[in-house]
DNA sequence: GAGTGGTCTAGACCACAAT
DNA sequence: TTGTGGTCTAGACCACTCC
């Protein structure tokens, strides 16, 4: 590896590129612990500081996790992390609890026309598709529809009620797909009928429709889910600064 | 000024503090050149490092600008930063458009419960009060209520239909009020008589309700905002990392 | 006690902007 | 040419974790 080759970019890039590509390629696997730096500087030829400013980019990025005196490991989702990352409903009063999820349907379908674009698939490309009930206090708050790439989770669909009840840290453990970022477009539409039905809402009340494209630590669309949100005692919550 | 007493906060942390303060204060004003790095540190009997690392987490969060070869300076809001940075609708063709503006009503009133609530305030206190409709390509697509500590910027309602189209920027030239951060709620409601009308909707049809309240540096709350929007060809984008 | 990341320093050289 | 921030290095010491 020739880091030392004039640089078009900077050192700690370059590094950064190559930590990058080991998680992305499974050498170093998520919850497992890096080299130390001084290690790891050795290895490369550079010094100290400038693993370390490549680390500390990566840890701002949540896809590392420092831990003072014990390293630097592979930031692994669970199911607080992934609810705290990715899941901005909150209760009006500020309370933040985790859904419970009823599967209504799981199976493989050829990719409507949406989910090819959202997902940038092709004409004959077959997804995941899911529809799930989640209740909140155990009122029925959210549905969700979710369809990923069936190329990309072989078996998905067979687990049906079994699906556990967040789905990302399943992808990264059984897949070893890590979700880093997602782009979320919301609007307020009338509900559908079966949505409404599914949310004891009238047809034609107002829902919150958010609809998320969830992408890799490459930037590669891996699902897609449009979810319907009741507002009654529900919120979104987007912080800007 | 003692920063070498006893750290029991990291010294980056005590000079980015204080940096922090000359900007809220006034010594450094928007705009405005900070000395050079090499000055910083002599002046605080620290090194160019620590300057440097206090400085870049202010850049982080967009209260410095630096250009390399011209210098560090304070953030400065414009039409297109507080643009970027505060209006999340788009276009659902991706666009995004600058909103024009009719203001409906300004004025000094008594804060009624809920933006007494939502900006700190006590019973008595008075609020500037602005109503408007935002158009977007023509369209009348955003019904805004604004309300805002009439003690913090005085004159504001006296403006009237001279109320420029941004906000934030006036606030900081005008009354030196930067805004930094702003948490947003998000809910679909059946739209209200007023705003259906304004907006050229059926009572009741479902509109994306924002509820903001904007800090400034010292995270203040200075004031409190809702808007209600068409969502026939816009959405509200998020994006979560 | 050994090993980890966190902080702080000092100094060199580079890229860029202004003059 | 001068001054700015951007990068890179080398080394010291501290705080924390684990054995």
């Amino acid at each position: 590896m020739e880091l030392n080759a004039p640089g078009f970019r900077p050192l700690y890039r370059q590094v950064q590129e190559l930590f990058r590509q080991r998680i992305a390629d499974g050498t170093w696997r998520p919850g497992q612990a890096l080299p130390a730096e001084p290690r790891l500087a050795a290895e490369l030829n550079v010094s100290q500081g400038t693993v370390r400013k490549a680390l500390d980019e990566l840890a701002a990025q949540s896809i590392l996790v420092r831990h003072q005196g014990r390293g630097t490991f592979v930031a692994e989702h669970t199911e607080e992390t992934a609810m705290f990352r990715f899941f901005r409903l909150a209760a009006d009063d500020g309370s933040r609890l985790l859904p419970t999820s009823r599967v209504l349907s799981c199976a493989v379908e050829r990719a409507a026309p949406r989910a090819q674009d959202r997902l940038g698939l092709g004409q004959g490309d077959a997804v995941v598709a899911i529809r799930r009930l989640r209740l909140l206090a155990d009122r029925p708050a959210i549905y969700e529809f979710i369809a990923a790439p069936a190329e990309l989770f072989p078996g998905l669909a067979e687990l049906g009620d079994d699906l556990p009840n967040t789905l990302y840290d399943l992808y990264q453990r059984r897949w070893g797909v890590t979700i880093g970022r997602a782009v979320e477009r919301l609007k307020a539409v009338p509900a559908p009928l079966a949505e409404a039905e599914a949310l004891g809402a009238g047809p034609g009340d107002p829902l919150l429709e958010i609809d998320r494209v969830a992408q890799d630590l490459e930037g590669r669309a891996v699902e897609w889910r449009v979810s319907h949100c009741r507002c009654d005692t529900l919120h979104y919550e987007s912080v800007l600064e």
